[in-house]
DNA sequence: ATAATATGGCACCAAAAGGTATCATGTCAA
DNA sequence: TTGACATGATACCTTTTGGTGCCATATTAT
């Protein structure tokens, strides 16, 4: 019995930088598919696509089941939470920077002669 | 004047892709940097940390200012809204997902003591 | 002015990525 | 059984990517 392994961030960040992957994950959220189904939402041919499933199920985003001749193709959307933790520790940063962001905006003078050489 | 351009979803999903871009931005995180300052936290070349510097401004996760003879490359937490605003979408999926994971988990083998947040 | 420093730019390279076409295999329906 | 259907698996191609090395240019320190 194979659990649906943990994906690295790696592999997630990977699957999600290709914008045709990214609006198969948007397609699938809204009913799983069978791989021609998915094809037919394309301008590209199914061996395109069939590794575009393979990347993002190696992502973690999507699993995929076999049904009789078919392949079952399913959001798996547990798999952004690694995403949204990695995110999350910048958002320190984006919040001072929207505090700071008022009065940065028309200071563009260098007052930064900050010089941390150890 | 030019405005700090917005970068599309696509360029700072693209700029994400790689770990030591990654990287260069939990570095930068912590302090703002020179390019010979990044060079010298990574086992690549001065070009290499450069390319990777100029795809992290495309996707506006950096911005870089110069100073002297050096260039300064400051984090700009910002630019991850755009990805945080994608992955919020698929928020409603995985919260479905969390709700049937706890009784999914409770029919199998405790194999996973990751504790569920929020 | 001159040398050291910091970076830009370019040519080049191997590997990965995205895509196509083709053939093979498993499954369903008649 | 047999053909149609859905997919798997390759081989191949082109472009992009991540990387290196080298030379040019702009600043700074002496």
């Amino acid at each position: 019995m194979k659990a649906a392994r943990t994906p690295d961030l790696q592999s997630t960040f990977r699957a999600l930088a290709d914008p045709t992957r990214r609006e198969i994950l948007v397609f699938l959220s809204q009913h799983e598919s069978s791989i021609g189904e998915v094809v037919d939402q394309f301008d590209v041919t199914r061996g395109a696509i069939k590794k575009h499933l393979v990347i993002l199920e190696e992502g973690g985003l999507i699993s995929i089941h076999t049904r009789g001749r078919e392949r079952i193709n399913r959001l798996e959307p547990s798999a952004l939470h690694s995403v949204n933790s990695w995110l999350q520790y910048f958002e320190q940063f984006w919040d001072n920077n929207l505090r700071n962001l008022k009065t940065a905006i028309e200071q563009r003078t260098p007052t930064n002669p900050k010089r941390k050489k150890q």
